[in-house]
DNA sequence: GGGTGATTTCTTGTCGACAATTAAAATGCA
DNA sequence: TGCATTTTAATTGTCGACAAGAAATCACCC
């Protein structure tokens, strides 16, 4: 196992130590360094951040409440399977959780929403520009959650977040295997989003998001259902 | 404190501990039985339950994933609050997701599910009857959470039984206050629900869902803006 | 040699205890 | 008496250890 990276532990606060685990593993989920099905051992991950079993325990649940780890009674937890049997539900729901926040978000948005949104969206250029996927994916994760925290709705914001974090997921294995091709159309688009939220205009803001949304789901669809069979001559 | 109900512990199974303080905390908080706010103590707990912490701290754990408890650092944790200023993003929340489950149970729907649907309103029904509001509020959640399991995408599912249950709490201040008024015509609703979506039909069953949503929302949002002030002669 | 049952090992679930932190009580002072 | 400060008490966060259960290994029998 060489994937265990030594980290250096120094005296942390008291509390913290759940929290650092949580946002590491999910991380390593997300950017599947962790890929799906693996075992996750608790002493194992007890060792490597240098504390007890209890707070990775605590970790774990939370992981396991938002749907990223899958725990067997009195057997290891695994990091959550995708299913990919269920990979239309999944578009479905991104698809409306996109256009739902995005039309609050042309309501409701303050100044200040605005400004954290374009900052994104230029880190997203620039994450473009450096040739850097996992950049690019994370940041995208971060816009649409911007755009659903000004749509200021706590329910939607927490079911488009989990939707981002299992696209990220799904989104990975998509550049990896297309070697990292480039969308600069995806930032466009996004441009366009920003602007139709910021003119308030909430039914281009649905439309522009639902565009936006059927792109992905069509562009990932393309890539999963593409013919990967080698020519044999017989 | 008298209301530490004696729970009689009877050598219970490995890991089932954790299953069953959670279902019982959980029904305790959607009943009000815990009313928003109040402290939970885990010491408290753990003599109730007769049995460690560790446990205990578990069942807490899930419970703030679903948002039902909130946690301070170093502090006791806390029923969730009830947040009538965000109490509309609620309503909108389950607007839409009533419409959203009721359409594709109409269109995904077997007729194993319809069965399961037609037992919930029959024991609806048998709840007004009996003019329990209790039972009425539980099985209003059971009803419309076999609709979306029937619509079969996973997501949809889970915001509506967060908002489900979310929901159970604010109609049990509702019944408390109105002196269990028996809402009979939501059963005849369900009813025209369940109609829409045997015959398949993805728009009736959309109007419907939302026509129930806008009553119930309607009833609430009357209920919380009444005028309770009594009239004092001066 | 293959399959079945016992044994060992390994991992999780639970426990009791201690330390850190906070809330409350008690003390001192103006 | 009222307020600030110290002391005490209470509660959580973390730890190491043990027991129950499952997987893997080994022995045994056909």
């Amino acid at each position: 196992m060489a994937d265990n990276a030594e980290d250096i532990v120094t005296e942390r606060k008291r509390g913290s130590g759940v929290k650092h685990v949580y946002e590491m593993l999910r991380d390593e989920i997300l950017t599947l360094a962790l890929p799906p099905g693996r075992p996750i051992d608790e002493v194992n991950l007890a060792e490597r951040f240098g504390m007890s079993r209890t707070p990775i325990r605590e970790a774990l649940v939370r992981l396991a409440g938002e749907g990223l780890v899958e725990t067997l009674p009195n057997r290891s937890a695994i990091v959550a399977n995708i299913d990919f049997m269920k990979l239309h539900t999944f578009f479905d729901a991104i698809t409306l959780m996109y256009r739902v926040t995005t039309r609050l978000a042309a309501e409701c948005h303050r100044p200040e929403d605005l400004e954290i949104i374009k900052g994104h969206q230029e880190r997203y250029v620039a994450a473009v520009a450096a040739r850097d996927p996992l950049a690019m994916i994370a940041i995208n994760r971060d816009f649409h959650a911007a755009i659903a925290e000004a749509g200021r709705n706590p329910y939607y914001t927490a079911l488009t977040l989990r939707l981002l974090d299992e696209g990220r997921r799904i989104l990975r294995l998509y550049y990896q295997s297309f070697d990292d091709r480039l969308p600069k159309e995806y930032s466009d688009e996004h441009a366009g989003i920003i602007a139709a939220i910021a003119a308030r205009d909430v039914e281009l803001s649905d439309r522009l998001a639902r565009e936006h949304a059927d792109q992905i789901v069509r562009q990932i669809q393309q890539f999963f259902s593409r013919d990967t069979r080698h020519e044999v001559p017989l």
